[in-house]
DNA sequence: TTTCTCTATCGTATATTTACGATGAACGAT
DNA sequence: ATCGTTCATCGTAAATATACGATAGAGAAA
């Protein structure tokens, strides 16, 4: 694009963007849910059960950690993400009041 | 990308994410809004309000239109775009079940 | 029919995203 | 100290997204 226009909305209307952007790829949905379900949250057991590269994963996990949705924590050589259950409720709550307010024609 | 892997998820996977990214752009987010509230919906009037050029908003109501979050209607040489209510609840409740999903660490 | 208005689409430029291999940094184990 | 494991980052290639001016098409209005 030429240049971005994206300041030109409100900070609520550009944060709530962002966060649906980094639910926007397939496999960060997955790398959630996953990260929920496995007991463990080592980067090597996500890579394990994705189709895509360790490049591509630790990609996909330094955006949904940009917007706050996971953390990692470095426990030795290894690194364990997990969801941020406080982060998770406020972009739940923010969509929630955007459906809700749009509703109908 | 050299190769999409988005085929490699499930389909509700990849509709989530399709779902989202139709919402990541503050633009689009904003033009949900005026759609419901303003009493008319008409592209020129959307144009007035955002600070963007008229094409630009056109292809952010066929992002939007792509996922069926909302409808165009012909109405003379004008088009009334409007929010599709339905598309909308399946959207909410597929999100809803997603962060319910999640939860914690 | 000519003109005006409204909107979609085309063409194009630039930015960002997605993907991967290669490399590097951190740490545990030998 | 060296080696193997784990993960982030770099470099790079290709696909997509964002933005705009210009143009085309459809219909109202003159």
């Amino acid at each position: 694009m030429a240049v971005s226009k994206k300041e030109e909305f409100t900070q609520e209307e550009i944060w709530l963007a962002d966060v649906a952007k980094s639910l926007s790829h397939p496999a960060r949905i997955k790398i959630l849910k996953m990260l929920n379900e496995m007991n463990s949250c080592m980067v090597g057991s996500l890579v394990d059960k994705l189709p895509l590269a360790q490049a591509t994963v630790s990609q996909h996990l330094k955006e949904l950690k940009r917007v706050g949705l996971i953390d990692g924590e470095i426990d030795g050589p290894k690194v364990c993400y997990c969801v941020n259950t406080k982060a998770l409720a406020k972009a739940k709550s923010a969509l929630d009041k955007l459906f809700n307010k749009i509703g109908c024609c």
